[in-house]
DNA sequence: TCGTGTGAAGACGTTCACAGCT
DNA sequence: AGCTGTGAACGTCTTCACACGA
């Protein structure tokens, strides 16, 4: 019975630990050692190892992971052993820049289509991905059998398009959108919020007077 | 003796409920029960009472929180009560598509000037922030009391970028490079990863067969 | 009666500390 | 000796549930 739940946060830091296995792994290194990784993880070794515990046994104790192995396991838990499509929804500053972002093709996503309001509009410098009108956006998603979008339309359009990408079938959505969406508890949503992310940091800073405040770390 | 502590998550929660109050405040509410404000913000009611409660006492019972006073209220804890400056490191395509953003402005923060390594190169269609070469960030820094900065470079050379906004006096860095920074005790960095978001997301939405995970939400 | 404020309980996540394998 | 794997302690965040004020 090996079916542990694997917790949100630590899925999160497995991505990261992903990575950095990757990095080792094109540099030769075949073993690492929790305190190792931990650091170049920006963690607790204890924190690591408790992870890492949820793929299985792997460390061997007294000499530490094997890079290439233990790579192998977090791609297969992420699920990322082959390319998963995905579309984006809004073209604006935002959209665009993140189709001509090559972060998302480097974690094994692909972008294979975009959708805007206004098709006509967009500036395609740079940008080799399709862009169709938002009318096309439900078809789409139904023939290529997308599960995941990315959504980066201006606030007072969000929770609209959302409401249709759930409708059309996509399961999970990524939103940079300053909103809170609400959407159906089969839907997994993951919210970016780009100025609360700075106002974070901006409120951390200002309370360094004497109030050693923690630091704040990413969920 | 007032003097509690406020967790991050309460801080990160207090500028949605924010957001939500202005748009209250806009509609001219002037009365909003704790239930209400809590939907609209995606949180447990319970919560958003518990996260107010560390501001002081600010609802009657039996009828709400006035609209007003809190968002006042929250905006003098969050420290937001002016334009807090802020400069953008790396003008490439998130960068710059960050330049244009207004979102951060809505929120009172102003982006005063860009700096990358071949400003020549930046596209400068719709950005009315002067863009500078890199070398002289540390002297803008330095004679503006600069204390917050976006970091948008690539990852190879996001550490040592960071570490020159640490040198030059910069507490705060919000960075989009998919890299984990190593910066001293006193400097606050909160990271955002485009691609491991995406990845979050996938898992959940992947491990639906039958298994019924969790949803993930932003800390 | 309605809705806040909060003690207490519960759920969750992190870290310690050490037994045990190599 | 070195490092993993993990029970147990700890700390933090969330939710319940209800007393109390308007």
């Amino acid at each position: 019975m090996e079916k542990a739940e694997i917790p949100g946060k630590t899925i999160y830091r497995l991505s990261i630990y992903h990575r950095c296995l990757r990095r080792l792994d094109e540099n030769q290194i075949e073993t690492v050692s929790s305190s190792t990784l931990a650091k170049a993880a920006g963690v607790n070794p204890a924190q690591l190892r408790r992870d890492l515990g949820y793929l299985g046994t792997f460390g061997t104790r007294g000499l530490g992971y094997p890079v290439s192995e233990l790579s192998e396991a977090i791609r297969e838990v992420l699920g990322r052993e082959n390319l998963q499509p995905v579309i984006m929804v809004g073209v604006g500053n935002l959209g665009a820049a993140l189709l001509r972002y090559d972060g998302f093709q480097k974690e094994g996503f692909e972008v294979v289509a975009a959708f805007d309001a206004v098709p006509e509009a967009v500036v395609l410098r740079g940008i080799d991905v399709p862009v169709h009108d938002v009318d096309q956006m439900p078809a789409f998603v139904a023939s290529n059998n997308i599960k995941l979008a990315v959504l980066a339309v201006p606030a007072a359009q969000a929770q609209e398009v959302s409401n249709e990408l759930v409708d059309a079938g996509v399961q999970g959505i990524l939103s940079f959108s300053p909103t809170v969406l609400q959407v159906p508890d089969s839907v997994t949503v993951n919210s970016v919020d780009l100025a609360l992310e700075l106002e974070q940091v901006s409120f951390f800073v200002k309370k360094d007077g004497k109030g050693n405040t923690p630091k704040p770390v990413k969920g």
